[in-house]
DNA sequence: AAGGGGAGCAACCGCATGGCA
DNA sequence: CTGCCATGCGGTTGCTCCCCT
């Protein structure tokens, strides 16, 4: 037998959610708090599934999402984490919290996927690569992959420039997005009804014009992010090792990956940072060496 | 002006995972 | 230990809008 459905699919609604909607389930998250998503559709009357109010409210309503056109600066984080992460959509998100995974995972498959595909092709019709014999200097590849290295490190450091060891033992995730020290419960109600108004305001414009969303101005709850499973790349509650893998043995092996497949691959990298506890990629000084190219 | 096609994005689906009895 | 349940996650779908012809 298999796993029983969700819910009843036969009374349940599809398709966009409509302001009212929208309305009712934001009033009762900010009454009851998010969770016990079962009993979300029972509660508010909303004949949809459990799982669609969930994703109604951490990809949409949730309080502290930022929409509209990704900065260059998220652009470069997300390239570089997804290099490292893979497709770890919620890991990535994890580092900006301001945008949710299916955001980024949206971004990555319009803009960026694209973008990487042309730029690597423009890469390889300079004449640095050829299907039948790769002929890039391999010093020149040691670089370049450094030089990924190094951003991705620097990308991590921004993305984790508050003391996130505090923050984990003192007040949990609210403390991580460097909130305010106010009760996280009001921080979600609060923001939950500036939410209420913004949805309010682009309903109102975009039945004027169908317009981009505003941006939203409130912090960060801790909802749908968890550390816990980073913990290993934060360095948190890992016991320290000696790590002293040769930097270049590693990037030897990358490159031989890179120059197989004509496309970038950093697994083995991914695999070394995993395995070299992440508290020396953190604790080593970045080298900013892109002006080099 | 119409319609065809592509891009962007919200939402859905189904599997994975973790907690709990 | 096992099975059930709630939730999380990533891949995919399908709708809407916009641009081009």
């Amino acid at each position: 037998m298999g796993r029983p459905p969700c819910c009843d699919k036969e009374n349940v609604k599809k398709g966009p959610w409509t302001p009212d909607e929208d309305i009712l389930l934001v009033s009762y998250i900010e009454e009851h708090g998010p969770g016990n998503w079962r009993s979300v559709p029972v509660k508010t009357g909303l004949l949809r599934c459990s799982k669609s109010c969930r994703l109604r409210w951490t990809n949409y309503l949730r309080p502290g999402i930022k929409r509209g056109d990704f900065s260059a600066h998220e652009e470069t984080t997300i390239i570089q984490l997804q290099a490292v992460l893979g497709n770890k959509w919620a890991a990535i998100a994890s580092y900006l919290p301001e945008r949710t995974d299916n955001d980024i995972k949206n971004f990555w498959n319009t803009h960026l996927k694209k973008k990487l595909k042309h730029e690597i092709g423009a890469f390889q019709n300079d004449g640095c690569s050829s299907s039948s014999q790769p002929s890039i200097p391999r010093g020149q590849w040691e670089r370049s992959l450094q030089t990924d290295f190094q951003m991705t490190r620097k990308a991590f450091s921004d993305a984790l420039s508050v003391d996130i060891k505090h923050s984990k033992h003192s007040n949990g995730l609210s403390s991580f997005y460097s909130m305010p020290s106010i009760d996280t419960q009001s921080a979600i109600y609060a923001a939950s009804t500036e939410n209420i108004s913004r949805l309010l305001e682009g309903w109102m414009s975009k039945s004027s014009k169908s317009g981009g969303s505003s941006v939203a101005t409130a912090y960060t709850s801790s909802n749908g992010v968890s550390l816990d499973a980073y913990e290993p790349f934060l360095g948190l509650d890992s016991p320290m090792t000696d790590v002293s893998h040769s930097q270049s043995v590693n990037f030897e092996e990358n490159i031989t990956i890179f120059q197989d497949e004509s496309k970038p691959s950093f697994s083995l990298l991914e695999e070394w940072l995993l395995e070299s506890e992440s508290q020396e990629f953190f604790d080593m000084p970045y080298q900013d060496t892109s002006h080099q190219w």
